[in-house]
DNA sequence: GTTGACTCCCAAAACGTTTCGGATGATATT
DNA sequence: AATATCATCCGAAACGTTTTGGGAGTCAAC
């Protein structure tokens, strides 16, 4: 309601002085801080938000790009991160604003629009593709931005993800160690970098037991996605006795596939994302997870840092992935 | 990078005519126009969005509060509408910032720093509360806003509700109709206003038929509380054979609760939000849904239409309840 | 009594845009 | 030939803040 102006009349003082108490800065007198202090709570004053910004050249805004797949958006428990992410941010007095990518727009345009009108500081990209042309551009503005998940970028840059391919290697070893020979991967889109690291992980721990990879699907990474290619592999003659998942959205799809095939409720299953719903599912849904506690917090730090402009070398976070032994990965001993 | 005085200036003209023959004002000739514009374009000049927003004394940003309770933001689809709404704002210029209540504030002190500190032009409020303290604030600031879900407020606002009370009276009457008599209804938090509403419904289809509304049990609205609810009323010697379910989180944490108690694959269930999930789950979740297409869409041309004047009255969306027709509300015929 | 240090305060510029109120010629009207 | 009309353009103010570069006054030291 009130602006500084009239703040600083009312106080028989000049703009400065009142800017600079509330500031704190030394060079007001201690009683005249207090003063004015008690005069801005009073009124409720609290400074413009867009003078501000246009005077201190920043944005106080940051922006995270959402995925336009039809239908889908991201794991379900994405807006907890980013919840998580607005809050820590806040305390910086920076704010999150949601970007999706309108229909007939490309995901470039979208980033060139918050960039080239000085509307963020900084940009937070989730899904990236192993070839990701958004981080292409960030780079070549310079503008700081932190990535959830990797890049096959040449150029560093900061992110965190989940060390999928170990992840993935590990689940499937384990699966080998419980006697399955033929052991299945419903793979995501392979232009996502996750989906291809974790489809990856699969293929080494088939190739390092002799085994050989060919019972791989790819899939949309959606709960229809899963019960469709889960149906395309149990038709087939060689019919695997256990199954890797890319995410767990897909396994709940494949569930639903077990459900509905001859002899699905012998076979094994394990996702990933340790989704809560994973509990309530029939059976409950083994899966995987990240380590490294609240997310959303620890993308707000790595945004505050990039834009404080440490170097991105320090800024990347690769964590373990710990398992989640529920049901699904222990229906019955593998047939033969 | 650039701004209007490096362009006017590179151009020969002043920095008015630049303005102006980027916003296609009539006072400049076309060829001016033609050739200010192939500069800009080719400089890739975007007006500075804080200057603009100090200039017009609006912020071009809507903030969404989201929800701190423990662990739930919000059903799974509810990052869907928002992104829906941030998209269809973004065509007004506007962007939606997310706002989570951090720790140690209350909603209506986050509304207050954005309100006060003309960080947003309008608010969307989520997860409404039968007395609303947000509500009452905005009312008295005059800020625009737009809920999802009506409040008990005396004064009007705009807002987009189902008609849960309708649809859990139909929902409930359809059980009866099938032959149930002890119909249990596993509620949300009475102080929010859709958790009263679908009770409501309940109770009065209950009282239609001269049955006892006594089978009800209140809990969280998630999976985990829809779980403890359940076995609470299964445990009771007059359990019941049917269930009317406030969320479809909660019939999730249900569905796990019937399979672990003796008998309970007879029992029938219905949720309301119709989540994707539903399809998957075993059995298949019969639901309910609001009808009335693109919500976030909707929600985003409310919010503009609030913030361009027009009277609360016209503002006010209440859309029919449609059933979603699975498995889970035919398990049986109930006994006796 | 001059100098320097120190405390407290302020005028003015700057951030980049939009817009109000003309100014300047050229053309049409009387 | 004077006047009105029109098409183009522009200077300057304004939005509300932060910050630069002092200015005035007090006090102590020399």
């Amino acid at each position: 309601m009130a602006n500084l102006k009239q703040l600083a009349q009312s106080l028989g003082l000049s703009i400065t002085t009142v800017s600079r108490a509330l500031d704190g800065y030394a060079d007001v007198s201690a009683a005249t801080r207090e003063r004015v202090r008690q005069a801005a709570d009073q009124a409720g004053y609290r400074p413009n938000a867009s003078a501000r910004r246009l005077r201190k050249q920043r944005a106080e805004l940051v922006a995270v790009t959402l995925p336009s797949e039809p239908g889908h958006i991201g794991p379900a428990h994405f807006l907890e991160m980013l919840s998580g992410c607005a809050e820590h941010l806040a305390t910086a007095g920076l704010n999150l604003v949601i970007a999706p990518v309108p229909s007939g727009e490309s995901e470039l345009d979208m980033c060139r629009r918050f960039v080239d009108g000085q509307r963020v500081d900084a940009m937070l990209l989730v899904r990236t593709k192993r070839r990701d042309e958004r981080v292409e551009f960030l780079q070549s503005r310079g503008i700081p931005f932190v990535t959830n998940g990797r890049t096959e970028s040449a150029i560093q840059h900061p992110f965190i993800d989940g060390d999928g391919l170990s992840g993935f290697h590990q689940a499937t070893l384990r699966f080998q160690d419980a006697g399955h020979r033929r052991i299945g991967h419903i793979a995501g889109p392979q232009d996502y970098f996750f989906a291809h690291e974790r489809k990856k992980g699969w293929e080494m721990a088939m190739r390092d037991r002799g085994l050989p990879a060919d019972l791989c699907v790819e899939q949309a990474p959606t709960e229809q996605g899963g019960y469709e290619a889960a149906l395309a592999m149990l038709n087939r003659p060689d019919r695997p006795t256990a199954l890797v998942c890319a995410t767990d959205e897909m396994a709940i799809g494949v569930l639903r596939a077990l459900r509905e095939v001859e002899g699905g409720d012998t076979i094994s299953l394990v996702g990933h994302d340790d989704l809560p719903i994973g509990s309530f599912t029939s059976p409950a849904l083994s899966s995987m997870r990240m380590t490294g506690g609240n997310l959303g917090r620890s993308f707000a730090s790595l945004l505050l840092r990039t834009i404080a402009g440490e170097p991105a070398e320090k800024l990347q976070e690769l964590h373990a992935i710990e398992f989640v032994d529920r049901d699904s990965h222990q229906r019955s001993s593998p047939a033969k």
